[in-house]
DNA sequence: ACATAAACTATCCAAATGGATTATTATTCA
DNA sequence: TGAATAATAATCCATTTGGATAGTTTATGT
C-alpha cells in the first residue's frame, strides 16, 4: 500500500483525485489538506512510520502555496516524495517547484490511468512522474539557464532597419550568402548586396561579422 | 506528410525503426545516413524545401557522433527538429545533447507505437518527445544546475577547438578580419586564415558567417 | 631520441564581399 | 499632384575570403 496525501484547496478537486487513484487498490489517502499551512501541520502530528510515501500538490491554494509547501516540507522529511499537481504549466512555477523539491509534475488533465500508472512507476522505480509537455518545457530550461534577452522588441526600433532589411540580416545571419539569399526571397542578389550595405550604414559598421555581432548581441535576430 | 531523417550506424537499427515509424503513413523517410559527417554532407546537398522536418539521431556513431552533428546542424538548420534515439541514458549524454540542441530524447527501449505518438505530437504541437526516465533526468539537472563555466566547457568540448582556434574564434566574433587579427596577437594574417580554416572544418561550416552563428547560439564565445 | 600534434608561414587561385554610383519602379504622405 | 521613401537592379573596382597545398618550427609525451 502507497501511503498518499493529497492537498489541494478545492473539496472537488480532492474528490476527483481520490476517484482517479482509488480505482487502483495501491493507493491509501492517509493525509488530506486544503492548503500548505494545515498540511505541514498534519504531517507534524504523524509519527516516521505513518508519513505519507507520496504527496500530491496543488500550486495554487490559501495561505500558503504549494511552492512553499514543498520547500519547507521537501527539507523536513526527505524520504517523501512531492508531485506537483497542477492546471498550470507555465516555466515560472515549474521552476521554482522543482527548485523548491518536487519530483514530479503532473498536469490535471492528464487521464486517471495515466496519473496512477506514474505514481506506480515513481513508487517502483523512483522516477519522478512528469507529464509529456512540462518535460519539454524543463528541458529548455537545461538548454538555456541564462534568459537574458526576450522583450527587446524595443531594442529593435533604435536601430531603424525596414522590415525586408530585418529579413535579410536574418538571412545573412544563417550563413547565406548574396546568391542564396537572392534565390531564397526572388531578387536579385545585386539587391541583397545593396541591402546589406544599407544595413551596415544603419548599424555603423562595415562587414558581415560586425553586423551579426551587434544582431545576435542586441537581440536583433 | 512529415519528412524524417534517420541517422544511425547500424542497418538493422534503420531497418527497425524506419519499420516502427513507416506502420504509421504520416511519415516519409527522406534521408539516411550512417553518421554525423555523412549526415551534414547530405544536408547541404538539400534545398530549403527538401529538408527534413525531424531528424532522428543516434547517439554513438564513428567518424562524427550525433552530439557533434546535432551541435551543428541545430545552427545550421534552426527550423530543423533534433531528436536523439538512444540506447543510453546517462546523465551527461543527455546533457550534451540538450546543450547542442535537441528537442528530445527517446529511448529505443520505447514501442513504435509510442515513439510515432511522440514523433506525432512533436510535429502537432511541437513538444518535444522525451521518454519518461530521461525526462527525471533533466528534472535533476535543473534542481542542481552547472556553473556558467561548467556549461561553456561542456559546449566547446563538442568541437574539439584548440585554445589558440577558441581565440581565434573569439577575435573573429568581433568583426576582425585577417589582418587584424594578425597584428593583434602577433602572427601572420596567413596564419589566422589557416586557423579559420581549421575551425570551419571542426564545425563543419564554410563561412565566417555560418561558424559565427554556431559561437553565438552555442555559447562557444 | 622520436613521434605526434599544434602552431606557424607562404603561395596560387577563384569566388565573395564592400563601396560608390546610377537608375527604375511602387508606395506613401502631405 | 509632387516629394519622399523603400525596394529593386546593375556596373566598376579593390579587397577579403575560402580552399588546397606545402612547408617549418615548437611543444609534448613516450
Amino acid at each position: 500500500m502507497i501511503r498518499t496525501a493529497i492537498v489541494d484547496d478545492k473539496l472537488s478537486n480532492r474528490t476527483v483525485l481520490k476517484d482517479k487513484v482509488s480505482r487502483n487498490s495501491f493507493f491509501n489517502i492517509v493525509l488530506e489538506a486544503t492548503n500548505g499551512s494545515t498540511f505541514l501541520d498534519s504531517m507534524k502530528k504523524l509519527s516516521e512510520d505513518d508519513l505519507p510515501h507520496i504527496v500530491l500538490m496543488d500550486i495554487e491554494m490559501p495561505e500558503m502555496d504549494g511552492v512553499a509547501a514543498i520547500g519547507t516540507a521537501s527539507s523536513l522529511y526527505p524520504s517523501v516524495k512531492f508531485v506537483v499537481l497542477s492546471i498550470f504549466d507555465d516555466d515560472d512555477k515549474i521552476f521554482r517547484a522543482i527548485k523548491a523539491g518536487a519530483c514530479g509534475y503532473i498536469l490535471k488533465e492528464e487521464s486517471g490511468t495515466v496519473i496512477s500508472e506514474m505514481l506506480l512507476n515513481l513508487w517502483e522505480s523512483g522516477a519522478g512522474p512528469i507529464s509529456p509537455s512540462i518535460a519539454y518545457k524543463i528541458l529548455q530550461m537545461v538548454k538555456k539557464p541564462l534568459t537574458i534577452k526576450e522583450e527587446n522588441i524595443a531594442a529593435q526600433e533604435v536601430f531603424h532597419l525596414s522590415e525586408r532589411e530585418r529579413e535579410i540580416l536574418q538571412l545573412l545571419s544563417q550563413g547565406l550568402e548574396y546568391k542564396e539569399i537572392g534565390n531564397s526571397i526572388f531578387i536579385s542578389p545585386n539587391t541583397v548586396k545593396k541591402h546589406c550595405i544599407n544595413i551596415y550604414h544603419k548599424l555603423h559598421v562595415n562587414s558581415k561579422a560586425q553586423a551579426l555581432r551587434i544582431a545576435y548581441t542586441k537581440g536583433l535576430i
